[in-house]
DNA sequence: TTGAAAGCGCTAACAT
DNA sequence: ATGTTAGCGCTTTCAA
C-alpha cells in the first residue's frame, strides 16, 4: 500500500496525491475530494520513514528522560508532548537508566533520527564544552540547569527551579517552626544533580539559622528508588532517635520516608516532620498530606517546547528560565513549642 | 554525515560500509576495522528512516499504551522494552488517551511505521471482526483480553488475568472475614471494560454468599483517575455510612479512596476496609499497607513479547495466557466480629 | 572480498 | 492544475 496504489486508483499522479496529503494550495477540490475518498477507502496512511528521509531535518524533536519510572516527571513530559504535537514537530522518546550518560543517548537519537532539536529530562549536568560538542542540534535541558559544569549559557537553554533555594526555604520553614535536628534524606551529596544542590541547600539554611550540621543526619540512600529511601529513613532513625524533622529532596522520598517513621512507630508529624519538593500527584494522598514545594511541572514542559522552537523557527536566543516552587501546606510538618 | 562520507573517509565502497555496519561476513578485518575507526571518529549513527525504508518490515514493534498515566503499566511497559531489546526488532510507543480507539490508533501507526507487530495495553476490546480488519500484522492484548467482543481466538493473542474470578476472590476474601456491607468503586459498570469484568466478580461473590446487591453500594467514578476515586469514595461514605468495607477496583484508587475515608474521620481498617487488584509500588508505602492482588505485571509483560515473537518468528500460532495474581496481605482489611 | 547500481516510498523542482 | 522525474540514505542483488 503505497502513494502509488493511491494515485493509480485516484486516476491521478503520485505528485498530486502528495499535494493533497501535504494540503498545497495547488490542486483542485474535485481531484482534492477523490483523492481523500481513495484514501479512506484503502486505509492509506503515509510511510514515515519515506517522508523524513526526504527531508535533510525529520523535523522531530527528540526527548530524553532519565530515570524512567520517575512520577515527576508524568506531567512535564505529557505537556511536552501535547506541546510539540502543536507545533506540528514529531517527538521521539529515548528513556535510559538514572545513571546512564544523557549526552550520549542524546547524541545518538540525534543521528538516527535526524532530530532538529533535543529535550533532557533529569541529568548530571556537569558537562563541559567537549563532551557536548557531539551534538549539533540545539538542547533545552528540563527540570535542571548546568549548575556544575562549564558551558556557555549561549550553548543551550534551561528551564528549571532554583533547586538550591527551594531546598533553602524549605529547610528553613522547618526551622522557623522550632526544628533544630533536621535530617536530609537524599541519593549521594555529590551526584552533580538535584541532589547536590538541594543538599546545598539544606546545609545552607542551618548555617544562616545558627545550626551546626551534623554528619549522621545526613542520609545518602545511593539510588533514586522508593525502597531505598525507606531504608534510609530506617537506619537515620535508628542512628538519630533524637530527630524531630526530615527534609527529602524528592516527594516519592517522602512517601516512603513516612512509611518508614510510621513502622518505626513515630508518628507523622507529631513526633517527626517532613518537607519536600516536587508535587507529585501520590503525595496529595499521604495521610497527612504531604507539605512540599510544588514544582510547576507542566508549565515548565511548556516552556521547554516553547524555548527550543524559539530557536528553531524564529531565530531566537537561549534562554535560561527559572520557576518558582509553590508551597503545598499538608499536614506533615509540626510546629515544635 | 552519511554512509557515502565514511566509505570515503575510508577509501572503501558504500556496500562495504554497509557489510560492516550490518555484521555480513565477507569483509576482510582489514577493512573491518578501518570502516570502524572511521565511524567512530565521525561519529557516524546510519539513517534509520533510510534504513527503515528499504524493508518491506520495519522491525518495529508497535505498543499501544491506553491511559498514559496509569502506573500499573510502568513495569509492564518496562519489561516490554527490555525484550523487545534483546529480540533485536525497534520498539514503538504511541500512547492514547483513556477513552480513545486503540484499534484505530494501532492501524495507523502499523502504517506509518511499518510494524511487524503490536501490543495493545488496556482496551476496551468489544471489538468485532470488521472492526479489527484494518489490522494487518498479529496483535497481542497485554493485560486484558476479548471478554466482551466475538472475536475469533485464533485472531489475535492475549495475556491477562482472571478479572472477574479475582474480583470474586477479593470480594470473598471480605465477607469471609465477617462483610456483608461491601461497597465497590470502579470508573463505570459498563465499560467493556476492566471495570465492568470486575464488577461482575463482586456481584458474584455476593451471590454465592447470598448477600443481596444493593445498588448505592455501588460507585461509578466515571474516570479512571485519583481524584475522581476520592470525590466517589466521599459520595458513598455520605450515601452509606454503615458501609464496612470497599473493594475498589484498582490500587490508585484505594489510595485515594483511603484518603477520602480517612479525611471523613474513619480510620480503615477499623472503621472500614479497604481491598483492591493491582499491586503498584505506591500501594506498598500506603499507611498501612493496601491489601490488594498482585499483578505480575513484569510477568505479563515478558508473555507478551514472548507471544508476538513467537508468532512473527517461530511459526507458532496465537495463545492466550492467564495468569494468577497473588495476594499481598496489608493491614488494610479487618476480620468483623 | 569488493564495487556498481537498482530501488524502497516519498517530496519537490521542473515541465507542461 | 497536474504530471514527470531526480534523489533522500541505505541495503542488496549482481558482477567482477
Amino acid at each position: 500500500m503505497t502513494i502509488k496504489d493511491v494515485a493509480e486508483k485516484s486516476g491521478v499522479s503520485v505528485s498530486t496525491v502528495s499535494r493533497v496529503l501535504n494540503d498545497h494550495p495547488d490542486v483542485s477540490e474535485k481531484v482534492r475530494e477523490r483523492v481523500l475518498a481513495v484514501v479512506d477507502e484503502l486505509h492509506y496512511v503515509p510511510n514515515n520513514s519515506a517522508r523524513d528521509l526526504i527531508k535533510s531535518e525529520a523535523e522531530t524533536i527528540g526527548v530524553i528522560v532519565r530515570g524512567s519510572d520517575n512520577e515527576f516527571f508524568t506531567p512535564v513530559i505529557e505537556r511536552i508532548e501535547e506541546e510539540i504535537e502543536k507545533t506540528g514537530y514529531k517527538m521521539a522518546v529515548s528513556r535510559i537508566k538514572a545513571g546512564a550518560d544523557e549526552v550520549t543517548a542524546g547524541a545518538s537519537l540525534e543521528r538516527s533520527k535526524r532530530l532538529s532539536g533535543l529535550i533532557f529530562l533529569g541529568g548530571c549536568f556537569d558537562y563541559t564544552p567537549e563532551q557536548v560538542a557531539m551534538l549539533n542540534v540545539p538542547f533545552v535541558c528540563c527540570t535542571y540547569t548546568n549548575s556544575f559544569g562549564t558551558l556557555d549559557p549561549d550553548r543551550y537553554s534551561s528551564v528549571s527551579i532554583d533547586d538550591y533555594e527551594e531546598a533553602r526555604r524549605a529547610v528553613d520553614y522547618l526551622i522557623k517552626r522550632g526544628h533544630k535536628k533536621i535530617a536530609v534524606l537524599l541519593e549521594t551529596v555529590d551526584d552533580h544533580s538535584i541532589s547536590q544542590l538541594r543538599y546545598k541547600g539544606y546545609l545552607r539554611a542551618l548555617e544562616d539559622a545558627g545550626i551546626r550540621p551534623e554528619d549522621d543526619l545526613t542520609e545518602e540512600t545511593g539510588y533514586y528508588d522508593m525502597a531505598a529511601a525507606y531504608d534510609g529513613m530506617k537506619r537515620l532513625i535508628e542512628r538519630r532517635p533524637d530527630l524531630t524533622a526530615v527534609f527529602t529532596i524528592a516527594d516519592s522520598m517522602a512517601i516512603a520516608a513516612m512509611k518508614a517513621l510510621h513502622d518505626c512507630g513515630r508518628r507523622v508529624p507529631e513526633d517527626c516532620s517532613v518537607i519536600a519538593i516536587d508535587g507529585i500527584k501520590t503525595s496529595l494522598y499521604t495521610i497527612p498530606t504531604l507539605t512540599t514545594y510544588i514544582q510547576p511541572a507542566r508549565e515548565m514542559g511548556a516552556e521547554a517546547v516553547k524555548a527550543l522552537i524559539g530557536i528553531l523557527k524564529d531565530n531566537k536566543g537561549q534562554i535560561h528560565k527559572r520557576f518558582d516552587t509553590k508551597l503545598r501546606t499538608g499536614g506533615t510538618v509540626k510546629t515544635l513549642e
